[in-house]
DNA sequence: ACGTTCTAGTTAGGTCACCTTACCAAATCG
DNA sequence: CGATTTGGTAAGGTGACCTAACTAGAACGT
């Protein structure tokens, strides 16, 4: 590979990105929103049509003064991605295109509650309902979020005590591996939900606190995910709790979030908070403070957001912000997510997307 | 600038670091090493050389068929860099070459214990004498290693509550103002050391947990050091301790680490340590353990490091270890740090150098 | 009506950092 | 003393960027 390629594919993913985040532009109006030359832009936007990704869609409408410029957008070859959530609750997927818009929606209830097998194979079912409605272009890149944490090089689901999948480890890249060509990537749901909040707010370091069934943390810092050297950063039920045992035992010891019956467990505890029933209240407050305070005086983020069926409670925030207060001086923002339970399948949309976008810059060099 | 600025200093920064890791290489050399054409190290060589970065030393020694090649090293008119550490034990401060090669030392016990003013003086008066005693070619950056968290954009020094500087904010930059042209970078002792036991080893994800009067954490993620939005990433004396205080209040109050009069403690709690005192083995094990099952569950590094007086003493590292293992499930390695009592201002001598080296390669392009 | 003005886009030409290929220079080996 | 081996230069090409000057085409103004 030549080394000026990554001017041009870093000039490529710049317009790009530009043209989706506007819909319509001309080239004059990306040259003056990027900065490039118009020459550069023009190069840019010829490679870009070529290799599919962008398409001319007719004449600027006129009424202004000047020559009328020719819009592009989005082109419909550019092809479209897949987002897939499995959890407890079944597996759920989404087609987007590459502007992220989601195209169709796939649900699947879950087949034998906590059966491995059936899991894989309602994942196979959801995805190949999927690629039976295939919107226009190539599949570029499958992304697929789960409840266990992922092993950031191998991408191999990591098996833990206490997770809430039973034995036997789900491989999504093997599982689909005869239905679909495209690259499949996988990660943890609580490390995409971190990223979907992330580009809908727009703090640099960011972490998104999920209580639900469990505990996690997904990190988002200097522009990437951390995802820990052995996938296990965010697995924040393991830090210390008040006495000699991890922050998830103790929550368990109190009746939440019990990884045996964790749905059943989550409804209970909502009621409870609905409630105000407060020894329910408090201990949930003292596991979340704990958690949020540990992450703040760890990195230090800018922001951090709770989410997940618990921690988008209203009763939660005001105790938890007292709680963390007596203990951090850094003035890190608390605040509830604001994708709610979608927010992973947002995160696996945008992995999906950068993943695809990058590969089909990368790709194609027209003449 | 130029956007193909952005290839030639990548070019002439890997060439530089090369040549400095050697010693002395040919430009053949060079060319084989990093994988560039021998033209372009050619004209990169010229341009570091016409800079000053880099110098020819003579032939290669013959006694080898071919053709004699010049060897090229770090030039003498390179310049230096300067690393100073403050701290309540006085000021010290390293001058080296830009290969990080220390060439004179500098120390001044403290004035007056606690007292800014005089730690002020102190500073001012190290780098005099450093100055007075220059090496040859420009000074092109300052270091300084403080105890005080930093503000990650402004660099200013921050004030907490239990910080080990009295009221009164120390700024490194403006005390130097009129003593040094060359910029001036501020950042955290354990920082610092983070960096230069990073460099010492090779982790990519890596955190060094300095114990010695207080608990301070310096984090490595990702390729660069972790300050925080706040600059207080790190100050893991705030995480929460078994009750519901800081752990840095529980250790105070198990009589460890109390802030006003620190160094007195740590030779207390050395001498309880070596007499193996249960007691404090016990608190300091306790504390330790939950800061580095804290760093582990949050962010999962590849390495966590003991350092300072108290993290290197050998009768802590089995312990903690024992007791980190009850918790967390990841393998994270736990070890003591190399460099001791010296990796601060190893770490500031790393910053300055990178600095140094990256400005000077981004200005002169002779032609 | 028709030249002026304004905007979109192209053409022409230049720069810069990289590359490959071919050559020259100088030392040792057989 | 020629062959071989190695360090370094010369010549020429490519690709991605730039500026400046041009053409294309619509609306405005008197």
């Amino acid at each position: 590979m030549l080394p000026q390629a990554v001017l041009r594919e870093a000039t490529d993913r710049k317009l790009f990105d530009e043209v989706v985040g506007r819909e319509r532009v001309t080239r004059a109006e990306l040259a003056t929103a990027t900065g490039f030359s118009k020459p550069t832009v023009s190069e840019s936007v010829r490679r870009l049509t070529e290799g599919g990704l962008l398409a001319a869609t007719g004449p600027q409408e006129t009424g202004r003064r000047g020559r009328v410029g020719t819009f592009y957008e989005l082109g419909t070859a550019a092809g479209w991605v897949l987002a897939v959530e499995v959890d407890q609750s079944g597996v759920q997927a989404w087609s987007a295109d590459l502007a992220g818009r989601v195209l169709h929606r796939h649900d699947r209830p879950p087949g034998g509650a906590g059966d491995t097998g059936a899991l894989a194979e309602a994942l196979r079912a959801t995805v190949s309902a999927a690629l039976r409605k295939p919107p226009a272009g190539p599949l570029r890149a499958v992304a697929v979020s789960m409840a266990n944490p992922v092993h950031p090089d191998t991408r191999e689901v990591i098996a833990l005590p206490r997770s809430p999948f039973p034995e036997g480890l789900l491989s999504p890249g093997d599982i689909l591996a005869d239905l679909v060509t495209a690259p499949v990537l996988v990660d943890n749901d609580v490390n995409l939900a971190a990223l979907a909040e992330q580009r809908f707010g727009d703090a640099t370091s960011f972490a998104y606190l999920y209580v639900g069934a469990g505990l996690g943390l997904g990190l988002y810092l200097g522009g990437t995910l951390v995802r820990g050297a052995h996938g296990l950063a965010g697995e924040v039920g393991y830090l210390p709790g008040a006495g000699w045992r991890t922050l998830a035992t103790e929550l368990a010891a109190a009746g939440l979030g019990r990884s045996d019956a964790p749905s059943n467990d989550v409804a209970a505890v909502l009621r409870a908070l609905d409630a105000g029933t407060p020894a329910v209240l408090m201990a949930l407050v003292a596991a979340v403070a704990r958690a949020v305070a540990s992450v703040t005086a760890v990195v230090d983020p800018e922001v951090v957001l709770l989410g997940g069926p618990l921690g988008t409670h209203p009763a939660l925030l005001d105790p938890v912000r007292a709680a963390v207060a007596t203990l951090s001086p850094s003035p890190t923002r608390l605040d509830h997510g604001t994708l709610g339970a979608l927010a992973p399948l947002h995160g696996a949309t945008h992995l999906a997307l950068d993943h695809a976008v990058a590969a089909a810059i990368k790709h194609d060099v027209p003449g």
